[in-house]
DNA sequence: GCCGGAAATAGAACACGTTCTATAAACTTC
DNA sequence: GAAGTTTATAGAACGTGTTCTATTTCCGGC
């Protein structure tokens, strides 16, 4: 409605900052916030002490991002964003969607269970999000499910391919959060998506 | 270790509880916690709320429930075991697996959709439980998972029978999740969960 | 350079989950 | 039925997410 709203709202969509001063204070927040939940996962990452980290007021951080659970996604798609970047770069190797999927799953969940805590932290946030979140969580599903159709074909995926897609996806997201509230080893989070997609794809 | 430990952790259990003056408290406690997620959802289950409504202290409903997230996977638990009694008292109707899982997902999924709040309440519990709350949540996991071997076949499941359970409840919680947050409707939820039954058993 | 409005700051204030304290009531055991 | 122990109660207190206030700094247009 007002100006300072539609500023604000391309504030937290992390584009079209303003100046480079807003980017940069931007990045230092995330970065703060990763490196919090990296070391104590979703509790560690108290607004108070990210605004401190980050170098910015309390009230500052909010004015980025409207609650923790929006910081911690956003944070989650930027980290996305770089994994996929560094997939990108990579030749996916495999003869068959089935061996290709089953790389990517396994080396994004390797990464995951690299940084315990980072990984909590953000499955919860995404799990706990409410409807006001919906934007951002939405990008963090997207991205997941695009890394999933590309590696099971080059091609724009067909709708088949997208449905499976999104099965990879729900499923794996369970088994994070199994993962995460030790119900579900490490083994058992990797065999059930062998399973899974074995399932699916053979 | 004390005495008071294994009394508690009886307690929280929900099992053999002493007394039924015991037993009675609980059971205004989590009809108390029913009603307000009923009503408002995650949010409107405030402790001192609950506590209040169940004509309980503060302090003992902490002593029968440890967390938030406690009380209310517990709940969740207890409209499960509502359900699947239900369940089992009906003549699962379909020729294959596929249409009694089918059958048994329509009618519990309409059933979550004329409670949203309550749904709301009880995924976000779910998601965001912690390891402390651990047992509690792989009672519910187990509960739904059993539901849809049920249906799948009268006989004692195949290990085959007991992955594609899980999948279907993985597919599921995704599901509820992205409904929650406003990123899929009703129908889409009935498709994608429809989609995912006809990709495993068909 | 100067003005006016947006953005940032420091810090108080508030809400709700959780913990703690002191006291009273309800039980067990003899 | 009295003593001792466990459980329940009322309410204060504390921590962290979120909001609010007053003030200062920054930035674009003149």
């Amino acid at each position: 409605m007002s100006p300072s709203k539609s500023r604000t709202d391309a504030l937290m969509a992390g584009e079209e900052l303003s100046s480079a001063a807003q980017r940069e204070r931007r990045k230092r927040i995330v970065d703060a916030t990763i490196a919090l939940a990296s070391k104590g996962g979703f509790d560690a990452v108290q607004m108070r002490a990210v605004a401190d980290r980050a170098d910015v007021a309390l009230g500052t951080l909010y004015r980025y991002f409207p609650s923790k659970v929006h910081l911690l996604v956003s944070s989650l798609a930027v980290e996305l964003e770089r994994a996929q970047e560094k997939m990108d770069r990579t030749t996916v190797p495999g003869d068959s969607a089935y061996e290709r999927v089953l790389f990517v799953l396994g080396r994004i969940t390797r990464g995951l269970q690299r940084n315990p805590h980072l990984t909590e932290a953000m499955t919860r946030a995404f799990t706990f999000a409410d409807a006001s979140a919906g934007a951002e969580v939405d990008r963090v599903a997207w991205l997941m499910e695009s890394m999933f159709t590309k590696a099971m074909s080059d091609e724009p995926p067909t709708d088949e391919q997208k449905a499976i897609a999104r099965v990879i996806g729900d499923v794996w997201l369970s088994n994070l959060v199994a993962w995460v509230t030790r119900r579900a080893t490490a083994t058992d989070v990797a065999n059930r998506l062998e399973l899974t997609v074995r399932l699916l794809l053979k």
